[in-house]
DNA sequence: GTAAGTCTTTATAAAATCTTTATATCGCTG
DNA sequence: CAGCGATATAAAGATTTTATAAAGACTTAC
């Protein structure tokens, strides 16, 4: 790990204590800024692994910031925010963000997503097969595998599975999947969104009523997640 | 060098002796032919890593040979031509020859080509008879047999069903199925190929009405798959 | 020129999927 | 704990896609 470490961008001085220790004592070296000035400076000047971003700062809007960042920055990007504020999430996230957090937060939630959002970084190119315990995507033979037994999934079901592969780990907006499966003039029509994430569901779960692969993120949207 | 050997296709003796004796010198293990049918024996029986092929032979046109060749053979194909018959090398270029050597040739050349081809082979070896429980299809031959029994097929039912194998396991969209059969220009002509892959489904299926080798994935094409 | 075989086109029935509606469930807030 | 918004699931209907037969057009061999 040659490590350019991961960067905080806050201007609550108890957060990015709090964010320093518990990243640290999991050997993550740390960058601080309390500003979206200072923060874009020093993701330009030190080039990290991966950004954490709140929402709320004192000089600039935390979008602007986002929008910025991503004009270059293609490494993963973790939001801050206070509850509230679902709305703001919704548009991080469409805007580039990786994944968020609520605050308060558990940390050992937030070691989790961060080791996720970093392990998805190094998968770069992607394979053509994937495996996620005992489901299996071959995005070019177009087929999936539960347990080696094959199952069969209609030409939306598929898409909609084959986005959340290539997604791993990120939480993908109802918009931006509503916009990539059914095209952009579908994005009000949740509840086709609902109706192919349970059948999705049905065919790959092992207790559908208990998702393990697709998690819903109330008002926000779903993940797809590996447990291994 | 594990060297399954080259092939030389010609039925010019003193050119075949010329061959062999050049390249046994630099190490090469080399098969001969002298007619087209044998030829295409000898590549399917051996796999050699390379084949020249002289596109002047009496019993069959050469193009007729690379054809049937590249139907499952990945390899380089040299092809050899005299002076005159430039149109003849652009075509065989065209149905996958990798280079060519005009006669009477240097063997200083002969060799430079023989290295470069064999560095610039990359694709992995394919099997000319291909087994589906019941189903045997002969790339090489170009035939098809059911319990032994052999099978009659037109040419277009052969080329979609050779394709089917080439990409076992594979979904093949509608589209790319209408492009390698009928041509760029018949990519909407879907109906052609519910027609063709009915008769396909009458010849080599056990029970048609519910198929074990092609399989339908509606709205996207089909799957051609071995239960075992 | 005819006959056999093949490919293309048309028509219709059957199957599968997508869309919509209805109802049940969950988690949260006041 | 009632009520609200968001989510989940089932099932009816509408639509699209597929299967199959069969007629017409074209090619090829004799």
């Amino acid at each position: 790990m040659n490590s350019a470490g991961i960067l905080i961008i806050d201007d609550e001085i108890q957060i990015r204590r709090l964010l320093e220790i518990t990243l640290e004592s999991h050997n993550h070296r740390v960058l601080s800024a309390d500003s979206a000035r200072e923060g874009l400076r020093m993701a330009a000047g030190h080039s990290p692994d991966l950004v954490i971003l709140d929402l709320g700062l004192p000089d600039e809007s935390g979008h602007l910031v986002l929008q910025r960042l991503r004009e270059w920055y293609t490494k993963p990007v973790l939001i801050l925010s206070v509850q509230s504020s679902e709305e703001d999430i919704v548009k991080a996230l469409d805007n580039g963000a990786n994944d968020y957090l609520v605050k308060p937060f558990r940390t050992g939630e937030l070691l989790a997503r961060v080791r996720s959002a970093l392990r998805n970084a190094v998968a770069g190119p992607r394979k053509a097969v994937v495996n996620f315990n005992g489901l299996q995507v071959d995005l070019s033979a177009r087929t999936v595998r539960k347990d080696h037994e094959m199952i069969r999934l209609t030409a939306t079901e598929y898409s909609l599975l084959a986005l959340f592969v290539r997604h791993e780990g990120m939480v993908l907006t109802h918009q931006y999947l509503l916009r990539e499966v059914w095209g952009p003039g579908y994005i009000n029509q949740s509840q086709y969104l609902r109706v192919f994430i349970a059948q999705l569901r049905k065919k790959i779960e092992n207790d559908p009523n208990r998702p393990e692969y697709i998690i819903t993120e109330p008002g926000v949207g779903y993940r797809f997640t590996s447990t291994e």
